[in-house]
Formats: structure tokens, C-alpha cells, sequence
DNA sequence: AGACTTATTGACATGCCGTCAACAGAGCGC
DNA sequence: GCGCTCTGTTGACGGCATGTCAATAAGTCT
């Protein structure tokens, strides 16, 4: 009789396997720091050995790499279509877009964005960087300032700003507890409007970009 | 002749070795990630046996929440006096001052706030929490609304927040250079002002503070 | 079935971390 | 000066994590 259906090595595709293996490794990189969270930790919790972690992932930073791409491109699940009203309706569908989008990924979103990279590594850096820059261009086309040619650097730089508003925002409201939505959703709207209408004005007309003094 | 001037044991009181390891630390730390400093390289650059360390600090990770307690403490030199004008001189003169300190202790302070917590770890964001709020009550003071007894929580998670866009429009100044001082400080300015002037009201008078839905 | 491809394993070498008993520098009494 | 004590300091040990690599077996094709 043949009762062998389970064979104690089970073959998956890479594709396959690799997924498997990322997924369990963002579980466990959500829930506990780098340092903490052990190869063995994860190899064990996919049901493999630790020796194919390292196989599909390279090194234990490169999956971590991995693990914070998906985790800050989770939000990209894309602003469509945003209202074609004026500022403030623009303005008030992105606030209430992103806000839907974090506390319905708030875990695994604090969990990317409170990890702010292993204590300072170079890559993951660059890897929330990149992620920042798409958020930044998005929020650019919302807000219509998106074909301003010649100061776009700065613009950009401005928004990456207000990025990091929104994030320590966020963070009070859903980790700390110390604002509600409606205050969160006051707070973002009205300063996002500031900067749009009275900071981004005064540094398009005034002083140069890079001159130090003016 | 006893040319023995350099025993090859040193012999230094408590203090002092603490303090000299301590310095070693936050040099290479600031330098490279968490787990890119090994408690060799520690005991190493200070000349001492690696069991020394750990003598004194415990373990790896208790050394490094004193490193970063230190680099977060060191932008407390105090805003002693502030000016007695209105509220728009007042703000200027905080934004001033917190751009003097970051610019100054740039390299350490980049170390700090980029060094956002060794990926997740509680203790570490506990660190860096109490550093904040110290922050936050100093801005309170600031602007003038430190005695609002009843909405203490939500001004102080609002100036949290405030916080964080501080610190990343910093960023943009000293890391990525995308915006200039002037720029920094106009953005600035002008935001604070408005959560001040605009946010805060409508949240005192607005709705309740900790009802789901009104 | 037999052969072939390759996903998967297990062991090895290296390095880091925390602990601890033993060593030695500095001050003191004699 | 000699020896004693105190304690700052060392070096080594055990355990664990990480990366590499040849050996193995699961699935497929003929």
C-alpha cells in the first residue's frame, strides 16, 4: 500500500519557491528587527532549508532588500483616477486616498517605514528612496504641478518633504494613538494646500535655486 | 634604563574607559550600519579587548541605545531665550535655531534620524520617541501653547508630526541638496504657522477628541 | 523502466557574541 | 623595598549565525 504522498523533499518551481520564501521573510521582518530575525528563523518557518535561502536570496541583506521593496510597494496599488475638481478637492481625494491605503496595510506599512533601514545602510536607503520618488511624482500629477520643467527639482524636493509629514503623521494616528483620522485628514489637507499655494509660489518667484545668498 | 613608559596594559578609571569606548561607538556607528559594526571593530579602534565592551556595556545592543541616546541628545544645547515678539517672530526664530543646530552637528544628526531604529527594534524606537518628545515640548513652549491643558495629547502628536516633516525637509537640504536653506526655512516657517494658526483651532473646536464617529 | 536535469539538502569553515576565570597594574601597610 | 589587596583588564571557551559547495533526490523525458 502506498501511503507515500507526502515525499520529505517536495520540488516547487523557482518562481515558486522564491515567493514562498519571501513571503514568510516579510512576516517575520514585520514583526521582528534584522537583527533578531535569524536565516534559520526564516528557513525553518518556510518548511526548507536554510542553505536554499541563501541559493534564491544571495545574502541575508539582499533579501532584506527584497522584503523592504515589497513592503513600501505594497501602497502602489496605483491613484487612478483622481477627481477633476479644484485644488482643495484634489488635495482632499489624495489625503483620503493615502490614508485609506496605510491603515489598510498598517502593519505591514509601519513595519517599512519604522524599519527606516537596518540603522543606516546605504541600500535599503536607496531602496526607500526610490520608493519616495514614485510617491513624490504621483503626488506631483495630483496636485497639477506635474510639467513645471524648470524648478523641478526643487518641487520634488518639497513634496519628498511633505512625504515625511504625512509619514510622522500617520504614525501618530495609527501607532501612538494620539490623533484621529479626522484630525489626521485636517492636518495633512490643510498644510499639503499651504505649500501648494503660498510656499511652492514664493520659492518658483523667489531667489535663485542654488545661490547661497540672495 | 626603564624605558617601560608603555605598559602594555593601560589601566583607566570606570569612567573614563566608558566614556572612551562610548566615543569609539558613536564614531563607527555613525560611520556604518548596526550590523556592519562588530564589537571587535569597537574594542579595536579603542584599543582595548573585546570582553572589555561588553564588561561595561552588557550587550551589543544596550551599547548601541546609548550610542544613539548620545547622538540624539547632542542637539540638546538648549533654546534658552527665545524672542518675546508675536507668534510669526517667535516661529522664525525656532526654525533658525533648529537649522543652526542640525547644520552644525549635521554629520551626527544625519547618523541619527537616518539611523531610524536598527530596523524596528522596540528599544531603539523607544529612544527615539522620548527624544521627541522632549522636542515636542520645547516647540509647545515655542509657540505659545504649552499651558493648553485639556488637548495636551493631540497638540503634542500634532508637533510630533511636526517633527517629521522637519526632519525630512532637513534631509533635503543637507543629504540630498535638493533644497536650499532659504528654501528649508520658508517651508518651514510658513507650515508651522499654519498648523498654529489654522490646524489647531479647528481641531480644539472641532470634533470630539477620541469618538469614532461623531 | 532508465537516464537526465536541477531543485534541494546537509555539512563545513569562518566569524561574531556573551561569559568567566585568571592576570596584572596601582595603591597601601609594613 | 616587599608583599598584600583591590579591581580594571585580558584571553579563551561555548554557542550561534552566516555563506559556500559538493552530494542527493524529485520530477520529467525518452
Amino acid at each position: 500500500m502506498s501511503v507515500e504522498t507526502a515525499p520529505r523533499r517536495r520540488r516547487l518551481e523557482p518562481d515558486a519557491r522564491r515567493g514562498q520564501i519571501l513571503a514568510c521573510a516579510v512576516r517575520l521582518f514585520g514583526e521582528r528587527a534584522y537583527p533578531d530575525v535569524s536565516t534559520t528563523d526564516i528557513a525553518r518557518e518556510a518548511g526548507v532549508a536554510r542553505g536554499l535561502v541563501n541559493h534564491y536570496f544571495g545574502t541575508k541583506k539582499d533579501l532584506y532588500l527584497e522584503v523592504v521593496r515589497v513592503m513600501v510597494t505594497i501602497p502602489e496599488v496605483a491613484l487612478e483616477r483622481l477627481p477633476k475638481g479644484d485644488l482643495r478637492t484634489r488635495v482632499d481625494a489624495s489625503v483620503t486616498w493615502f490614508l485609506d491605503v496605510v491603515s489598510r496595510h498598517s502593519t505591514s506599512w509601519l513595519a517599512a517605514v519604522t524599519a527606516r533601514g537596518m540603522g543606516g545602510d546605504a541600500d535599503v536607503e536607496r531602496v526607500l528612496a526610490e520608493a519616495e520618488e514614485v510617491a513624490a511624482d504621483r503626488m506631483l500629477v495630483a496636485v497639477g504641478l506635474a510639467d513645471e520643467a524648470e524648478h523641478r527639482e526643487e518641487l520634488r524636493g518639497m513634496v519628498r518633504a511633505y512625504g515625511g509629514l504625512a509619514t510622522s503623521t500617520a504614525r501618530e494616528w495609527l501607532q501612538r494613538g494620539a490623533l484621529t483620522r479626522a484630525q489626521v485628514h485636517v492636518l495633512l489637507t490643510t498644510t499639503l494646500l499651504t505649500i501648494v499655494e503660498q510656499v511652492i509660489p514664493q520659492v518658483i518667484a523667489g531667489d535663485g535655486t542654488s545661490r547661497p545668498q540672495g
